[in-house]
Parts: C-alpha cells; sequence; structure tokens
DNA sequence: TCTGGGGTCCTAGGACCC
DNA sequence: TCTGGGGTCCTAGGACCC
C-alpha cells in the first residue's frame, strides 16, 4: 500500500462510566449512572450511562429522576470532573507516543494526522497502547479528512476500527438521514426535510441557493458540501486558545428573591473571575443568562469599556447586566460568561 | 418526575461611518 | 433633497457538540 497522510479519530468507549468503574471494580456489569451529586432527585441530567444502564433505555442527557425511574437499582454517581481530566490527560499522554500529531477535542477524543501505508495497523497499535497505558477501551475511525474520520467512529463502536473515505462514503452514507451527519442535528434535520431532503444523498444533490434562502449564506451551502463528506483534513497540534469562559448553576428550588439572584451572580462572577486570571488575557465581553421558570432562557451582555481581568470590574459589569432583566419572574438557573477580544493573537495595534 | 454545564459558530437587524 | 452601497461593531438568539 501507497504511503499516504490518514485522519483517525480516536474515542474512548463509555469513557466516564469506564474511569468510574475502573476506580470501583466492584461496579463492573452493573448499571451505573454519572450525573450531578449523585443523588437522583435532584435537577441533574446523566452524563453517561454504561452499557448496562442503557439497556433500560438511559441515555446521556436525559433527567436523573427519568433514569432512577427506568432502573431503580442503578447506581447513582456523582461527576468528578477532576478526575475525568486527568485520566484523559493520561490517554491524550499517551497517544503523543505515537508518531502522530494529536488534536485534543474534548475529554475522550482527539484527532491524529499521521503519515502511514497502513491506517488500520496503526489504529490497531493506538488501540492496544492505549489499553495497556489506561486500562480504557477505544474505538478508533480512519479517514481521509476529520469529517469522515469521526463519523466512521460511530460506525467502529465499541472497541473497533473503521473506515471511511471518498470510495466507500456514499455506499456507507447516502440514504442515510441528514442527522447523520456531523453538525447537523435535530432541528435542522426537520427543516431539511420541509424543503425536500431527507437522506444524505438527496441533501447533495440540493440546490445551493436554496439552501442559503432557508437556512443563510453560509450554513446553507456548508450543509450540502458536509453531504459530499468534504472537509478539512488539517490536524493541528496546537494549543486550543479558548473564547469565552463561563459558569452557571440550575437551582433546586427556583429564585424568587432579586437579593439572592444577585449574591448568586457576584458568587458565579468571582468564580469566572478566577477562570479569567488563569487564562491570562482580559475579558472584553460579559454576559449574563437567566433561566426563568419553566424554562426560558434569555442573554443580556455589554461590551466593557475597556478589556479587563479585575475581578471587582467583572463583578460589577455582571450585576449591571443583570439589572437589565426583569426579575419579577422564578428563576432556575443564572450564569455568568466571559468573552475574550476576538482580536487575532500578534496583530498589530496603532 | 421534565429539561446540566461548558463551549463554538452563525444569523440577523440596527447603529454608525465613509 | 433624495438616493446608494459597503463595511464594521454591537447585541440577542439559535443550533450544535461533548
Amino acid at each position: 500500500m501507497a504511503v499516504r497522510e490518514w485522519v483517525l479519530h480516536v474515542d474512548l468507549d463509555q469513557f466516564i462510566a469506564a474511569v468510574e468503574v475502573a476506580r470501583r471494580p466492584e461496579l463492573r456489569g452493573q448499571p451505573v449512572v454519572v450525573g450531578g451529586t449523585g443523588d437522583p432527585a435532584e435537577r441533574a441530567v446523566v452524563a453517561t450511562a454504561s452499557y448496562e444502564a442503557r439497556q433500560f433505555g438511559i441515555r446521556s442527557g436525559m433527567p436523573l429522576r427519568t433514569a432512577a425511574k427506568r432502573c431503580p437499582e442503578a447506581i447513582f454517581l456523582a461527576t468528578d470532573a477532576p478526575a475525568y481530566q486527568e485520566v484523559s490527560d493520561r490517554v491524550m499522554a499517551t497517544l503523543r507516543e505515537s508518531p502522530v500529531v494529536v488534536e485534543v477535542l474534548g475529554w475522550d477524543e482527539a484527532f491524529l494526522g499521521a503519515t502511514t501505508d497502513d491506517p488500520e495497523a496503526l489504529a490497531a497499535d493506538i488501540r492496544r497502547v492505549v489499553a495497556e497505558e489506561t486500562g480504557l477501551s477505544c474505538s478508533v475511525g480512519i479517514g481521509d479528512n476529520k469529517l469522515r474520520a469521526k463519523l466512521a467512529t460511530g460506525f467502529a463502536k465499541p472497541a473497533g476500527i473503521f473506515r471511511l473515505v471518498q470510495e466507500n462514503w456514499w455506499d456507507v452514507m447516502a440514504e442515510k438521514p441528514t442527522d447523520a451527519l456531523w453538525g447537523i442535528g435535530a432541528k435542522t434535520t426537520k427543516k431539511l426535510a420541509e424543503a425536500g431532503y431527507r437522506t444524505v444523498l438527496e441533501l447533495a444533490g440540493a440546490d445551493p441557493a436554496d439552501l442559503a434562502a432557508r437556512f443563510g449564506p453560509k450554513l446553507g451551502p456548508w450543509y450540502r458540501i458536509v453531504a459530499g463528506g468534504i472537509g478539512d483534513a488539517e490536524v493541528t497540534a496546537t494549543p486550543y486558545v479558548a473564547r469565552s469562559r463561563s459558569r452557571e448553576t440550575t437551582f433546586q428550588r427556583n429564585l424568587t428573591d432579586p437579593e439572592a439572584m444577585a449574591a448568586e451572580v457576584v458568587a458565579l462572577a468571582k468564580r469566572v473571575s478566577q477562570d479569567v486570571d488563569e487564562e491570562g488575557r482580559p475579558a472584553a465581553r460579559v454576559a449574563v443568562k437567566v433561566r426563568f421558570a419553566p424554562f426560558l432562557t434569555h442573554t443580556h451582555s455589554v461590551t466593557l469599556a475597556a478589556p479587563t481581568a479585575d475581578p471587582d470590574e467583572l463583578e460589577k459589569a455582571a450585576l449591571a447586566v443583570l439589572g437589565m432583566f426583569d426579575l419579577g419572574r422564578p428563576v432556575r438557573l443564572l450564569g455568568v460568561r466571559a468573552e475574550f477580544s476576538s482580536t487575532a493573537a500578534g496583530s498589530a495595534s496603532p
């Protein structure tokens, strides 16, 4: 086989549940549900369910209470983000030991850029090394670009390897519904179906002008490109630069007292200020999110007179933005977000 | 017994400027 | 006085992803 460039997409199998089982072996084979503080009675959703729990119809994003109803004997655990981050770091370090460029996508997935004549052999190596060094199982998608590699992983799961490239794109994808594509979700799928585009093949043949009229000048034509399996193949190890940092809280009981809301916004602003400080860059905008009962979400924001990382200024700005809302209704969530300047790094200013 | 938390990017309308 | 077009910034909301 000829040596050429490949994109591999590595995705850890049921990552969060796997981390929990690894440190509590007695959980192996049990229905495990991770989410919130581990109390199934609280306002929170499922972060991950083990395959055993999925057998009961438990899915990510489902309210914990619903999960408890579907499987009362399931073991409910609190989300432990620092623990997952630590294991994730170890996995990524392991991947970097292979002759590949590693682009981290999240806790449990990464793109690898590789030059090889046998991508399946490389993928098998990756799976073996990750298992040996971390005890975790992963699936690997092989593609000629990121989009195809990412979608390939879906066919590889669990614990497998799958290749999706131009040569087999139509065989595999042509008759799939449009939400099988990365970046097209439930809402867009519904609108596409209303426009007469139900399958990937139909979307690939859509009129770009029609799509632009329906979905906007960039998104519309982009959907057609995605349906053709076309995408970026550049994998970069350049560290990710955050555009914003945010903190939000859903209250177990709705807030009705504006004083209490202000106190919560102050607390959130302090956490965000610490995150901003750690970024080492000043924030240029501050936004506040309010979710009113039952579930109506609004945001207001301000551009700061000058970018700042000063906690007092960020707190003052957050309180001022909170004042833009009508707080005469019960509130179930408050959030504070700081946005960094979008100015490109290194750009000269006069 | 309704619906987390942390992100990214796009859209659209209005303001404002040349 | 009327008519324009283009560009950028600001803001709110929507869709999507993990």
